[in-house]
DNA sequence: AATACTACCTGCGTGC
DNA sequence: TGCACGCAGGTAGTAT
């Protein structure tokens, strides 16, 4: 489920259940979720430690604890779901935190590509996920200048370009899509090749579109139930992830869907042309 | 250094 | 019904 609005959607919704909590101690199931530390090691790193704030960068959830932060990224399908009370975990939970208060936060993914690590709270930045990441999109970092010297200095087609987070962080399959469509750029496009008006255009898209999500509380594309419990509530309006021979908001043209760089990719073929070249 | 491809996993839908 | 295959909202590691 996760691209930027999602995990902040997360992030609030956390908040509300476990900040305050002390963990007493930690479950294991998948040892591989857990970098860096065994499953025994993490247990004992994080355990008596109290949960005081829970940050976002990017699309990596942070957990400030006393002395360290648990760093987790939900990557495809990873999810929290809170509990009142001891709850018998399901064969998708691979990681269970009990509080001290005998309530529970578990960690589910089906395809279990999730990741959490125990890091010292003074080092976040140099954890290599997040250290290689770009601004916020919501940042006054990302401001359109340099924006514009990024793209210049590449070739690579701007679509996998936005999605490696270098650039700017938190878009995803969804929101990229949605973006360049709103701009009315092909997603082959060399980054280097964009006009400034379209680059303009690309820019504030960036920005409305992962905030218009935000406001939404998310998309959801499969029904999923978040940490609170409610099933998806509201639904951004998607105007060319998954709209394949549907018309175009726009121009009424069916939106096409092809392959760029291995991954779905939806767009206008009227709205978004090709370069010639 | 930059770019491209693959691995990591499970489950679901499709077509034979 | 069964099986093979392709596909899924992401990143990290490896090869070129």
């Amino acid at each position: 489920m996760p691209e930027l609005p999602e995990v902040e959607t997360v992030r609030k919704g956390l908040s509300q259940l476990v900040i305050g909590k002390t963990i007493s101690k930690v479950e294991v199931f998948w040892p591989k979720i857990i970098e860096q530390l065994s499953p025994s090691d993490f247990n004992h790193r994080v355990s008596n430690q109290t949960i005081h704030e829970i940050k976002r960068r990017g699309k990596f959830l942070i957990f400030c604890l006393d002395q360290d932060v648990i760093i987790s990224h939900l990557r495809m399908e990873g999810k929290y779901r809170y509990f009142p009370e001891v709850t018998k975990p399901n064969k998708h939970v691979h990681v269970v935190f009990t509080f001290s208060d005998g309530s529970q936060l578990h960690y589910q993914d089906v395809r279990k590509f999730g990741r959490m690590c125990a890091y010292h709270k003074n080092h976040v930045e140099e954890y290599p996920g997040i250290a290689k990441l770009g601004p916020e999109p919501f940042n006054e970092t990302f401001d359109l200048k340099t924006f514009q010297q990024q793209l210049k200095k590449s070739s690579k087609a701007i679509k996998p370009l936005l999605l490696d987070q270098k650039i700017v962080t938190g878009l995803g399959n969804i929101y990229v899509d949605e973006a360049l469509w709103q701009a009315k750029i092909h997603p082959e496009t060399p980054a280097n090749e964009l006009k400034p008006k379209e680059i303009k255009e690309l820019h504030r898209a960036i920005i409305e579109v992962l905030d218009k999500a935000i406001q939404a509380g998310g998309t959801t594309i499969r029904s999923y139930v978040n940490a609170l419990g409610d099933a998806g509530n509201f639904q951004v309006e998607l105007n060319a992830y998954g709209q394949e021979g549907m018309p175009c908001p726009r121009c009424g043209s069916p939106i096409q869907k092809i392959k760029v760089a291995q991954r779905g990719t939806h767009f206008c073929p009227k709205c978004q042309k090709k370069r010639g070249k």
